[in-house]
DNA sequence: GCTGTTGGGTTTCATGACGAGACCGAGATG
DNA sequence: CATCTCGGTCTCGTCATGAAACCCAACAGC
């Protein structure tokens, strides 16, 4: 939980930072994204403290971005499911690490890819203009207030 | 600066959250492309305390995301601007603050908009299938790891 | 020449989120 | 009956954060 809450922004990417901003939260959405579903999976795969990543997973839960299902009775166990909501974030995931990829990366090779399934070529996060339907590069895009 | 860092991960999401994942950063970035350049600028449009956005504009410049060029001499002050790298960040900004209009907002008109330089068309954050070029949807992506 | 203001910071200090690690409890396993 | 697994909670030290005070150089007004 974040100390002082960005709420007299009127934006909703300051929103989505008081959810998603906090450390290790986007890292457990893209665990997730893979495939992670345990709260041992997600102990593995990042080096995440348990008492933070038992708050991190109780917080997306109630902001619905994911759920906590029972996958076996006796003893209860619950898996994490990412909710339609916590997927949608998949955009915004795959954008961010592409802008690792391009500009922090080490090596040529990415260590994860996003594949569009069925045709099974690599997908990558770009900005398309809804009016004339072209792709749009970085330098041609302002960001406006509306109000 | 993070405690601890990402760094047994071999990920690029976790490299860029390094950096961009910070408290405040990502707001400051998003007020930078919205053109604020100047030390007071950033604070009147952020609540942030003054030490920590000295701070955060240091690691920016540090980390080659903005550049401080002196906009006057006598008396010597200077604005921060965003690098090439800083401004590739649009893409991971844009989807994440259209996650926030489409997941968490309370009306319908999002108080922010990008908009596509002279044809003036809203644009939007999609994923694009480099094979068949198509935009894919959250459902028929899967993020895999290559290595 | 004194006072105040503007811009861009640094210093000081408290407080609370984070991280490590121990502990817990229910059921399975040997 | 002891131990293991899974999914947590508890305790405690430490460090990043946030508020507010302070600093300094260059003016501007009187």
């Amino acid at each position: 939980m974040l100390r002082h809450t960005y709420e007299g922004q009127d934006c909703n990417l300051a929103r989505a930072l008081e959810i998603v901003g906090e450390r290790w939260t986007l890292l457990i959405v893209r665990s997730a994204l893979l495939g992670t579903e345990r709260f041992e999976g997600f102990l593995d795969n990042l080096e995440i403290a348990r008492n933070v990543l038992a708050n991190r997973l109780a917080r997306l839960v109630d902001h619905g971005l994911m759920e906590r299902v029972p996958y076996q009775e006796r003893p209860l166990r619950y898996a994490y499911r990412l909710t339609p909501v916590g997927r949608d974030l998949t955009r915004a995931v795959v954008a961010l690490m592409q802008w690792g990829d391009r500009n922090l990366s080490r090596d040529e090779q990415p260590p994860r890819r996003a594949d569009h399934l069925g045709c099974d070529g690599p997908v990558h996060a770009t900005l398309c203009c809804s009016r004339c339907g072209r792709e749009v590069r970085n330098e041609e895009v302002t960001v406006r207030s509306v109000r």
